[in-house]
DNA sequence: TGCCAGGCGACGC
DNA sequence: GCGTCGCATGGC
């Protein structure tokens, strides 16, 4: 039997906003095209995203065909598989989180290969998001595997954990630089294994993270919620304890039971345009 | 120009 | 366990 495949794969974007979503700083991998499309390396597939009306449009950059579970794997990254629609509606029942979400509702989080996110929020730490868009990609372009023309994977584990700070330094890491480093090792090396994180419950796993050199609480956070889908912790940076203070009395809302990650990435995203 | 950024590790107490 | 400090670097 032939495998069906199909040069263009079109999802529902089911109110999902591309350019809200890739731009909210919970990926630094995507790039805007001149021609106004959207290009990244998530893991080791290349894409070419733009959307038309109601609909996502995603084609494969060196011209192949999208098959086996490449529909289902994207569908699960753009969160296109969740119902957002009766989320965002239990998030309403707070008018400040209505507010945050009238905002930005588009947003989606999206669910982020751990190893790309890992790299990624080690990176971010005491750092903003135009220059860890920087570091990111200097990393990508110069060790790893060009997927299709200028898209970039992550380098892998093993490349990365054989470099020295001074060539990660080159790249404008700064101090992040022996912490890229000894992530590298702890996968390469198999101490981090992602199958065995994926069994754990989330506080087990949270401690598992922090015992890598370089991740803290926030980045730990913010791999669980973006890298390993523990929707129900938030990251808390100082846009969300600003925000949190200065405009939730202190708390989350309760309505976020279970879902405060994705709460917070709306409240994020209203922090940074409004305080 | 000085302050800040999706913080963390080391250190002192 | 908790508070403070230094850290690399570029955006603004």
């Amino acid at each position: 039997m032939a495998e069906q495949t199909k040069s263009t794969l079109i999802l529902d974007a089911k109110g999902m906003s591309l350019s809200q979503s890739l731009f909210c700083g919970q990926t630094f991998s995507w790039h805007k095209t001149a021609k106004g499309e959207y290009t990244a390396a998530v893991g080791k597939r290349a894409v070419l995203a733009n959307e038309q009306g109601k609909k996502i449009m995603l084609v494969k950059p060196n011209g192949g065909s999208f098959t086996g579970d490449d529909e289902q794997f994207w569908k699960h990254y753009f969160a296109l598989d969740i119902d957002y629609e009766a989320l965002l509606q239990r998030f309403c029942e707070n008018e400040k989180l209505a507010e945050c979400v009238r905002e930005g509702s588009g947003i989606r989080v999206l669910n982020q290969p751990f190893w790309d996110t890992l790299l990624s929020f080690i990176i971010s730490q005491n750092n903003n998001i135009k220059r860890i868009e920087k570091i990111v990609r200097a990393l990508c372009e110069n060790f790893g595997q060009e997927l299709a023309q200028d898209i970039f994977a992550f380098p892998k584990p093993d490349v990365l954990s054989a470099l020295t700070e001074d060539e990660l330094k080159a790249l404008g890491a700064g101090y992040r630089a022996a912490y890229l480093i000894s992530a590298a090792k702890c996968v390469a090396g198999g101490i981090i294994q992602e199958s065995a994180l994926r069994q754990m419950p989330t506080q087990e796993l949270r401690r598992a993270l922090l015992n890598i050199h370089g991740v803290g609480p926030k980045v730990a956070d913010c791999v669980l919620l973006f890298g390993l889908e523990r929707t129900e912790v938030a990251p808390m940076d100082v846009w969300m304890k600003r925000a949190i203070t200065q405009i939730f009395g202190g708390n989350m809302p309760s309505c976020a039971g279970g879902y405060e990650g994705i709460a917070q990435q709306y409240i994020f995203n209203w922090a940074r345009e409004n305080l």
